[in-house]
DNA sequence: TATGAATGAGATTTCATTCAT
DNA sequence: CATGAATGAAATCTCATTCAT
């Protein structure tokens, strides 16, 4: 039986806190609870990180990086605006509905409260970041006269919003009761609707 | 000096326990805060309430009974849907990010997975109320005219997705560095974008 | 059964509490032994005191004010300072090698490095409080011409040094093993040391 | 370069234990802290001791092997008992309060009752054998006519009550805000109470 | 011999809930 | 009806000690 290495260490308990934390949020998530998902002591979890807290962030840290750089290209080039737009909503929509994601905007919006520096820690690496990639492809929409938009950091907001809603119904109301959805073509409908609005075009002829 | 009449006892209970656990969350709200903030003592809390989570369904129930009748004209006639979708959102984002009420939806998504009952009778008595609400505007902007909307259902989750996220940047990140929002603004914005979309007018032309 | 009242249930806890703490030190002592000893649940004892450390303050504090006032009378007026001398010696003498106050010193001193504020607070209240008494005797006694005395503060201590050893003897030393020591023959010995000297009288005529 | 010896390793950690227990007491002491200190693991450190306990008496009892034969001359011939004294309280209120050692006796009283083995060891080997001395020097003094003395033994614990003061108030006191002293000069006028006593050598022509 | 990794057995503290008065 | 007092059941975190390699 060859003695697992750090690293791997490490990502099995990061792996059995995801799944500890989806199903139990956080404050309802015990350190017993992720040990013995992990099959080692608890004590082994203090081991690797210097808390729950501490192993919260680190779990949300690398689920993030792993995320973030994929959403969206890192260069716009000639791309189409609405082509990347649609790409980043699909694609988010579909990683934060997928059940190993879906505990991390439930848990920092639930709990940021009570845990200020994991709101503070979320804020600043993930809906700062996030809402700078959304911000440069609505911006790359105006510069190449494809977007028009009075307010693009709010336009930001009501993008982000949509996928966010998604990933809240999917976890918390699908599983007492709600319609299901289904996120790529929730996704589709959502980037419709931001791109041509609700108006009808003939009115403004 | 009057005995207090029992609906007030349990007036003043909800009225504290609004305060607090719009301070603390519910996991971190504690029987003993709300207690102390309504003057009296823990036992009085559950001669009126079962425990905390009926005392926190009460809570949710009344806040809903007084807010949703407010949201939207009970019958649309000829009024505009712009108009009434303008109003819904910047009643809807006006009520969700005033401190008294912003924790419902934050407890509700953060804590749901852990109280089923919870997450279920908000669905019912919420959102399938408010999304049906929305849902009205849209169709009477449909028929009469008005918009153009290929997944009506979806394009609620849009509208509504846009205000809880200003319910959510104000409550719980504000308080860690968020550059701060103002609502009536934000949701005259998000109700543009929704309108009229980020796609240039001209190109369908 | 009457209701316990407050000061009661207090008295009880620092009852259980100084047994437990005699015995076990103060690090050896778990907060379920003084539970235990006292008949009430762990949880008991955090409606009394916040913590392990204010309830040995407490603790402390009480046996302290009970004990000082006594130590020496409060006006001096013309009694020899060699009788108030040797009223002090014996009074601390026999207090402190008295089971239920030996564990106060001791722990003060084992323990002192690992909890400052345990050590402060006892410098503050105690020591500097004895040392001011023990001083003031001195200081009346070389008043009188009775005493001489190059260095008072430095008598104090050696004053106090007998009395201390013979509470440490006493508690750490004999149960072990150490020859037994009985503190009203031992005050009075330490005493004649401390008023005669150990130089012979005509040595210096 | 050599493989360290084992009695190099051994003495190793004797001397980061000495700083570790100097540092944190007994109990606060980290089998951990040791380990690091002396730049080893902590598995090393059961290859040459059976646990703390006996890593403590080593300690310990390698500090008084080296201390106490230069407590006093061997042999004490003609000297002056005063003289012997004298140095006798120099030295050890010297290396006592010297941070290296201080923690010895601060371990030893505070933490005996807890582990008995360590008490009987201590005073079997360390207050018994200074016992010892001390009272050689006092009767050495009383043979020459030097000293008058009713109870030597009580003198002795008067003696070493004085030192003993002096490392507690150091180490103990000194840290949390206790006016500083001075070890020489409170040794010297420790022995000169001792010597001279109180009482004004008048009254008693 | 040396060690990185693991753990069992606590320790303090918290809180929703109950009950005698 | 009201409450002060009590508690059982956790939850996080710690540390001396062991063991496979």
């Amino acid at each position: 039986m060859p003695r697992p290495s750090v690293p791997t260490r490490r990502a099995d308990i990061l792996l059995a806190a995801r799944d500890v934390f989806n199903a139990r949020g956080y404050a309802g998530t015990r350190m017993d609870d992720i040990a013995r998902a992990a099959g080692i002591s608890k004590a082994a979890l203090y081991l690797q990180f210097d808390g729950k807290e501490a192993l919260f962030q680190a779990l949300v840290n690398e689920l993030i990086e792993t995320m973030l750089p994929q959403a969206a290209p890192a260069e716009f080039g000639d791309l189409p605006a609405e082509a990347i737009l649609r790409q980043f909503i699909l694609f988010m929509a579909s990683r934060l509905t997928q059940p190993e994601m879906a505990f991390v905007p439930r848990v920092i919006i639930g709990e940021g409260a009570n845990f200020p520096d994991l709101a503070r820690f979320y804020h600043e690496e993930v809906i700062s970041r996030g809402m700078g990639i959304v911000e440069r492809i609505v911006r790359h929409g105006i510069a190449r006269g494809e977007f028009a938009c009075d307010d693009p950091v709010q336009a930001c907001r009501t993008i982000i919003g949509g996928v966010l809603i998604a990933a809240i119904w999917k976890t918390t109301f699908e599983p007492v009761g709600a319609e299901p959805i289904e996120p790529a073509a929730m996704a589709q409908s959502h980037a419709d609707t931001i791109l041509n609005g609700l108006l009808t075009r003939t009115t403004t002829l």
